[in-house]
DNA sequence: GACATTCATAGCAAAAGCTCATGAATTGAT
DNA sequence: ATCAATTCATGAGCTTTTGCTATGAATGTC
């Protein structure tokens, strides 16, 4: 047999109240336990620890030694219960996850204040990643999930839809604009748009959808960043051809999106998880979080 | 129930193969046990430890932090029983006793060098003392023995003497001198002679013994220290009044000791110990070599 | 000298731990 | 595609350990 802890903490309580007596009344045992467990504690470390007669016990100079081994190894054991505790509660901990560069942006920047406000001390590492690099990723880095746009099935991944939104056109809160229910993309054609640069997985997806469709989008201007775009219609430059999800209500109050229609395309806000991997409670009340607010925006979008 | 250091080397073992059949084959237990042990541990921190498959053990987050908890406390628990282990085989430690100023220059030296040959790890702690602290030092501070010349009784106190030396004339290794089987203290009278300060014990107990057949000691020098005594005895100036076994033949090989009498008078070299309590095994250790050494010595002086 | 306190020990009951046997899932080979 | 092999989980049964009660022995107190 071995040392155990239980004979550890028994030690230390002798050796602190000086009495085996007053040692088990604190741990709830009865005295003759606790005697048996220091007897047994001497007999497997080889060393007299205490001198003991019915009326003293005095720790010898060894019990001296163990005892500061023996409260580091009980102090090491409660930090590390503690510290489980606060995992599980995700009242600590770290969550380290992927997002699609567009939904790191536009949509999780709310999350993450949410998230934030129930759970302060929770660290959170973001790592925002091109669209096309978020299955590998996940597959291979110590990130537990991965949230953004990704189609299609993948082996030991499972998807989840979180929020999904139409294709838009995002302008100013004019009468006109505000007055229609949705748009062509014909009718784009009019009117000074402004696009994701064509490298980006949604321009790539608009492009596809169209063009099997014989059209095409010309876009005004090009960007590259979902905030460039949005800014550039607050001003008045254009319509932003956009998932109307990446509209960030609180931060463009003058903005509106109105779907685009024939084709209707929707482009999905999904999390990805590793098959068979539990997520830590931390990464799952983010998600939690995510879910809720996301759930939240979608029917904020569509009503 | 508590965490078990049991549970903690499953885990461990668990964490590094990624195996629950080879951490349990490690161990020798069967991976049923192995498997109980891992689900316990689980329960009582409350966190997913490892995603685990027929196929496959990851480990969680969760559980990168516990394994660096879990290795320091079996470390630990390790360090201390391979500490204790050494403390009990005398192989480490620190022997911490009393000297009597007089025992502590000349008759100990020896002993602490064969002990030092034998146990070089040990470290040693002797605190020279006047002859009347012994006792009470010996009660209140942390050194286990004491070793000088006390005689009597003492409650809680063991006494046992290790040596003894005739008190005897101590002089350079002359033809007269040496011819000489002892000398009466009458004699003395005559000869210039080197005695302790009647502070000292040795002087005390001569006093005593003399003025009790109303006789009377009158040195021509009266030192404080033996040595002191001893060195102006090799210089020639007189006959050193000393317990014989004051005499370390190694130092003052010149120096021969021929015993008084009428009335001869003997002084103990004694072990003190406090009753009840265990010696550390270094000072076990301690004690019988210096029982050896003073045996050895006793019987050289007497021979 | 009677009393109270404290530690040790023995007997017994309860709990825990381990093994064996078996089942389910998954991988790799024929 | 089926079969064999591997791996983890689970349940039954046995053994060991643990803890409690009761009692004894020693020691200090009034």
């Amino acid at each position: 047999m071995n040392v155990t802890l239980r004979q550890l903490r028994v030690f230390t309580g002798v050796y602190r109240t000086r009495s085996i007596t007053r040692a088990a009344r604190e741990l709830g045992i009865t005295q003759s336990a606790a005697s048996l467990l220091i007897q047994q504690l001497e007999a497997q470390l080889g060393v007299k620890l205490f001198d003991r007669s019915t009326r003293s016990v005095q720790p010898t100079l060894a019990a001296g030694e163990a005892f500061a081994a023996a409260e580091r190894m009980l102090s090491d054991a409660q930090g590390l219960s503690r510290r489980m505790r606060d995992l599980a509660q995700a009242r600590a901990g770290r969550v380290v996850f992927l997002a699609s560069a567009g939904t790191a942006s536009a949509l999780l920047p709310m999350v993450l204040a949410k998230f934030r406000a129930s759970h302060p001390d929770i660290e959170i590492d973001m790592r925002d990643v091109a669209a096309d690099d978020l299955v590998p990723r996940l597959s291979t880095t110590d990130a537990e999930f991965a949230i953004g746009s990704a189609e299609g099935e993948f082996a030991d991944m499972t998807i989840e839809t979180l929020t999904s939104g139409r294709l838009s056109a995002i302008g100013r809160r004019t009468a006109d604009f505000a007055a229609r229910r949705s748009l062509t993309w014909d009718e784009l054609a009019q009117l000074p748009t402004i696009a994701m640069r064509s490298e980006t997985r949604i321009r790539m997806q608009i492009d596809q959808a169209l063009s099997a469709q014989g059209k095409r989008l010309d876009p005004t201007y090009e960007v590259t960043l979902i905030n460039t775009a949005l800014a550039m219609t607050a001003q008045g430059l254009g319509l932003a051809i956009l998932p109307a999800t990446m509209l960030p209500a609180d931060q463009f109050s003058t903005l509106i999106a109105r779907p685009l229609v024939r084709p209707a395309l929707t482009r999905p806000v999904s999390l990805l998880q590793r098959q068979g991997r539990t997520l830590s409670p931390a990464a799952q009340a983010f998600v939690a979080t995510a879910r809720m607010v996301l759930a939240g925006r979608t029917a904020q979008a569509s009503g």
